[in-house]
DNA sequence: AGGCGTTTGTGGACGCTGTCCACTCTAGCC
DNA sequence: GGCTAGAGTGGACAGCGTCCACAAACGCCT
């Protein structure tokens, strides 16, 4: 990522987008180690080997720089989520799988948290509103929605397909859900329970989706 | 709260006490407008009047300043919960009373989250390990506990005296519904879900509500 | 080919922050 | 009634985000 002294002529050397990018990727690198505060304009120029005015070109300061980590850090949550939900066998109508799906999207979710703390954070600490989330129901084509309720509710949907949730249950259940696994990841992330122990964070989690399968069923 | 230009001779004034208070009383402020990333350490010394350094009498640094703040915060939250248990009315064996009483829980929690929420994620904002919590079991003497999950764990408890809620299904349970309902706090508070309209925050909230009762069911 | 405007990066500066050091004055103890 | 510890002051430093004026490279147009 640091490639710092390049030693040229100053003005433009590097591909057309390459600042821009490289200034996300350094935010990105960041974020990782530090959460969003450690997001810093001058570190991340330095990073990349520029001057710090020179992200005054592509972002209009630093929250939309943080803007554009944030937006990467939720979109690596999602496509694990996805890589995750891919790699269940089974079709959309087997009830097994259908279930052992959302399980693996609870999981996933639970495991970025704890492994990726600081790209966990970021990915939910935008600064100004940014438009994540369809408001609240989905237009009736809910098409390929990556980010972590998209597929949460793809998952419930799929669920119901399968004859395992009734249809009544269905409506609106992604939020308490979510709700529920997002809070725990908070806790026991940067809150009161962060320092639990892994095989008692491990029994939180099963607890949760213990409970969440008995609301469900 | 602010009084600057006392206009004194320098060296001490105020009572004993009076500037390390006012210096949390001052960050209690400004965490209520802008969250713990408002409690700036030179500005809060400006509203108690008094020089920056005068804080480092006080606190080692910003950090240990956010901490008390952080635990006023904490400790409001816990006042009004504790407040909103205290009012309603019927005793700690009546079933419909246990319940409404953690449905009280419940709701203050929320509604802190909502109407207070710079506090609310002041509370939760500590900058180091802080010891909140009882690790995960109480000792069998969980005495007078103010925090958000003693005060859980005290109304959960009193759900299984009044025979509301089975034995079997009472160890841990705190967790997921603590989890649920923090994690609405934080998507509707500080989340992708901020921007929401109220009645549509409204349903999130009962839905979640009826989701926790179904699982305790 | 050559000129020119737009884009992109530079250099220097400002105000703000947290923090350190040396100093002073006050209050309370012997 | 002096002395010592505590509490507040003043000045300074580095690091941060951000603004301004300037320079160089690109690429388009004639």
């Amino acid at each position: 990522m640091a490639e710092a002294a390049e030693s040229e002529s100053p003005g433009r050397r590097r591909p057309r987008g390459a600042v821009r990018a490289g200034l996300i990727a350094a935010g990105l690198e960041l974020a990782r180690a530090g959460g969003p505060d450690a997001v810093v304009l001058r570190e991340a120029t330095r990073l990349v080997g520029v001057v710090p005015n020179a992200a005054y070109r592509h972002f209009a300061d630093r929250d939309e720089l943080l803007a554009a980590v944030c937006t990467a850090s939720m979109a690596e949550l999602g496509d694990r989520m996805a890589a995750a939900v891919a790699q269940v066998p089974g079709d959309r109508v087997d009830p097994e799988a259908a279930f052992t799906r959302l399980g693996a999207i609870g999981t996933t979710y639970l495991r970025f948290a704890r492994e990726e703390p600081g790209w966990f954070a970021t990915a939910y600490a935008v600064p100004q509103q940014h438009a994540y989330i369809t408001p609240t129901e989905a237009g009736p084509d809910a098409e390929e929605d990556r980010g972590p309720l998209g597929q949460l509710r793809m998952a419930l949907d799929n669920l119901v397909e399968a004859g395992v949730l009734s249809a009544e249950t269905r409506p609106g259940v992604e939020f308490p859900i979510w709700s529920g696994v997002h809070g725990l990841a908070v806790l026991t992330g940067q809150g009161p329970l962060r320092d639990v122990g892994d095989e008692e964070r491990a029994r939180l989690e099963e607890l949760l989706l213990l409970f969440i399968a008995k609301g469900l069923g």
